[in-house]
DNA sequence: ATCGAGCTGCGTACACCGTACACATCAATG
DNA sequence: CATTGATGTGTACGGTGTACGCAGCTCGAT
């Protein structure tokens, strides 16, 4: 990811090409418009092997089987049943691999309009939503860091729904994203704490968070006997509801959003 | 990373080693103790070549300057004028690497006791420390997801800090906990949103959050022209505040502590 | 029916990456 | 001074993303 962002990244073909005959540069020819954009117009003869649909879906199955890393343009290319090069006639490079996939899990969003619905409804459904999807993909948190181009149409889409949950409430649009952001942040920071732990679960093998615990045991018995963490100490030996993940995300949820009608006066 | 994982990982040497002689199995056994409580005893014969302390600076140091991907073992040890093994006789692997960079970026935290301070004050200050590590080293948001392992000392110390706020004020250990999660959440989500805006602003060379807008109003137009994002395109056009991350982030922090003053009864 | 054009997939090659393993060397202790 | 264990070196392996040149397919126009 790096060495490429530092090279001159000019096909040679361009700024110093041929007279005339351009279709050399076929590839890489920084598209300049969005993957998005560009799926729309079929092409006018496409061959079926490949689809971004196709790519998009053995990406995400692979990521959920093992994990994000594991996503290699070869190893996807393998389940495919196609050269490594071949995806790159459909996405310019991984990045935008990443939002084929980001997309993809989005197609779960399920946020549908009710009678009588609230703004805190919708924005509680929004949360579990986003969480559900993490949950279910945890790749997708590493990714919303890793590509900040993380504004695919269904991901907008959620935004939108989020966002009009405050319309009609005369609200002036600068207060209507900033409740839009605070939830958003909230959810985006509580499923990253979440997925990471579930993750840790998941590579090591592990089957339920005792033995997280256990295996953590001497290191945290070595940490707590510095002495230095008296009150994490006391949280360690006393809470007795530290696996209550579901408690605590609700229980920030409502933080926040009893803390934006509050402030929003709403 | 992934390749690793999926060894069995066993040194050879130790399950089917020879009868008498275990010292050839020097490094890679399975340190089991945490790094932190190996730095503890410094041998008996210490080199002065190279110390914990001077690799985590030198990778701090790398990776504030490019990126956290820009930091590879051989560039480290490039930079540091050692062969790329020598380092792992310090670290056992990438990931304890990435351990002390997070320690070392954690030593800018500061959180001192003050005369009157309530607990808001105290997590106040929490939050905007959080951030301010952030923005100074943006690597530590992609950090705290990739190695979950990011208990180190000084991380440690700060969460003592945010959950020592709540003692005393009759809460049982469990609120006390939600209390500093939920805070923990929603700073951790704000800043991966910030950060990661910064970082593609860097990335990109762009100046200012008008040369992003610049650089995406043709993606943004073609999103906006499908129509179905009605209150997003009048954010797009209408709202005035969009790049106050400060008070946006402001907002946000107080809506959390405003929800958890109010569930709580603090 | 044929032909060319352009989309599609293939194969090779390059420069990186993390780290296992065997060896050389150094510093302090017996 | 010799020994011993900690420390640094060198090479090698299997992986990564992707640039580039080429071959085959499919279609619209002839």
């Amino acid at each position: 990811m790096a060495q490429v962002d530092e090279k001159p990244n000019d096909p040679a073909g361009k700024s110093a090409g041929k007279p005339v005959d351009d279709s050399a540069d076929q590839q890489a020819q920084a598209p300049q418009v969005s993957i998005w954009e560009r799926m729309e117009k079929p092409a006018k003869a496409p061959r079926t092997t490949l689809t971004h649909a196709a790519i998009a879906a053995a990406a995400v199955e692979i990521a959920d089987a093992e994990a994000l890393d594991a996503v290699s343009m070869r190893k996807l290319s393998g389940h495919l049943g196609v050269t490594t090069m071949a995806l790159y006639r459909y996405v310019a490079n991984k990045e935008e691999l990443f939002e084929l996939m980001l997309d993809e899990a989005y197609t779960k969003y399920r946020n549908p309009a009710v009678p009588d619905e609230t703004w805190r409804d919708v924005l509680r459904v929004h949360a579990h939503q986003m969480r559900g999807i993490a949950m279910r993909h945890p790749w997708t948190v590493e990714l919303a860091l890793r590509s900040v181009v993380s504004i695919t149409p269904r991901v907008m889409a959620s935004v939108e729904r989020a966002l009009a949950a405050f319309d009609g409430l005369g609200l002036d649009i600068d207060a209507m994203a900033d409740g839009q952001y605070a939830v958003m942040a909230y959810v985006r920071g509580a499923i990253t704490d979440e997925v990471g732990h579930l993750e840790l679960l998941k590579n090591r093998q592990w089957q339920s968070r005792d033995d997280l615990r256990e295996a953590y045991a001497p290191h945290m018995k070595w940490l707590m006997e510095t002495g230095r963490y008296p009150v994490y100490h006391r949280y360690g030996l006393g809470a007795v509801r530290k696996d209550d993940t579901e408690g605590r995300f609700e229980f920030g949820l409502d933080c926040v959003l009893d803390g934006i009608a509050a402030k929003l006066g709403i």
